[in-house]
DNA sequence: CGATGATAATCAGTAATACTGATTATCAGG
DNA sequence: CCTGATAATCAGTATTACTGATTATCATCG
């Protein structure tokens, strides 16, 4: 807490003193980041002890969404690339989640699907998923939690839909 | 492409039919994650012919802001832990971008000064950011911009201050 | 029918990122 | 001067996801 600024006059003072800097907080960029990596933290930390991280409960949510898909299709739809798909297939595998089942017409594929037991726990998880984002939002107006999420889907379907979207996955 | 459901009907098709998954598309987690990875990767991509890594641009930034400051105190802007900071800044005086300097007061730390062709490269690293941020958020209307940039930092501020923050750095 | 190119899942190896914990030098307070 | 805290650093580790290669299978075309 020594030193604040050298040589710099000691004038705005808005959120600067948090130790945020004014000119970050401009960029949208900065704050998506941040802000991703604090709700996320708070969901690894509320579905941690049902066994689940947030990807977890991303491929079941999809599963349960959609029915029984590929691993493949699954990735597709969460924006994870194949090869990591097979670790986040075996994890659940492991905790008897989902089970790898023969494909009806495509033997190069699995087709995955959830068991009773996720039918359970994803109930659980939707709450804790659900609580999550109410306390992660709490501190936005109903309306701006609503705008949030509007103008962030638009941007992410936006950004996921042409291009060479699909085919990658970094999440 | 082959089967897209199994045991599901055909019914909802809207965005799900670019592979996203409309349960998914309501979680504010998992929108905020997907917006940042895909707005990074424009940074990186972007600022990548100018030497520049995102993390980079940050730390400058902040230097620029505030003066010459300690590593910690810019680890604390930007949300960065302690022992990162030491390769970034690392990175930055191979660059030729940062020094580091005696600090005036506390022999401990290192008062961390931007060098003139730092100054030189940030003023192209702005106009990069701003057009990269202007890219990315073409799909929204002027307004949802900057209400998205107001939500946002209002979460930022709100989950980056009290709490443990400060302490950590995850970004 | 048989060859060819594409696709699904998998594995091995790699790169990027950031953490924990320990170390050294230094500060601040009694 | 002794004690506890702090700044920077380093070594080791964990996580995450990528690239590329492999195997099995499909789909098409002649």
């Amino acid at each position: 807490m020594a030193l604040k600024k050298l040589d710099k006059k000691p004038e705005e003072t808005r959120e600067t003193e948090l130790g945020l800097s004014e000119c970050l907080l401009d960029r949208t960029g900065f704050l998506l980041k941040k802000s991703a990596l604090r709700i996320q933290e708070a969901y690894e930390e509320r579905l941690g002890p049902l066994g689940l991280a947030a990807k977890h409960y991303g491929v079941l949510s999809v599963l349960e969404e959609r029915g029984s898909i590929t691993q493949h299709e699954i990735g597709k739809c969460v924006y994870v690339d194949r090869t990591t798909m097979v670790g986040i297939i075996d994890d659940l595998e492991k905790k008897g989640l989902v089970e790898r089942k023969e494909h009806p017409t495509d033997r190069r594929s699995h087709a995955v699907y959830l068991t009773a037991k996720a039918k359970e726990v994803l109930a659980k998880a939707h709450h804790l998923a659900s609580s999550v984002e109410k306390q992660f939002l709490e501190c936005l107006s109903v309306k701006e939690q609503k705008e949030l999420r509007q103008i962030l889907r638009k941007l992410v379907v936006a950004h996921y839909s042409s291009t060479k979207a699909g085919e990658r996955g970094e999440g």
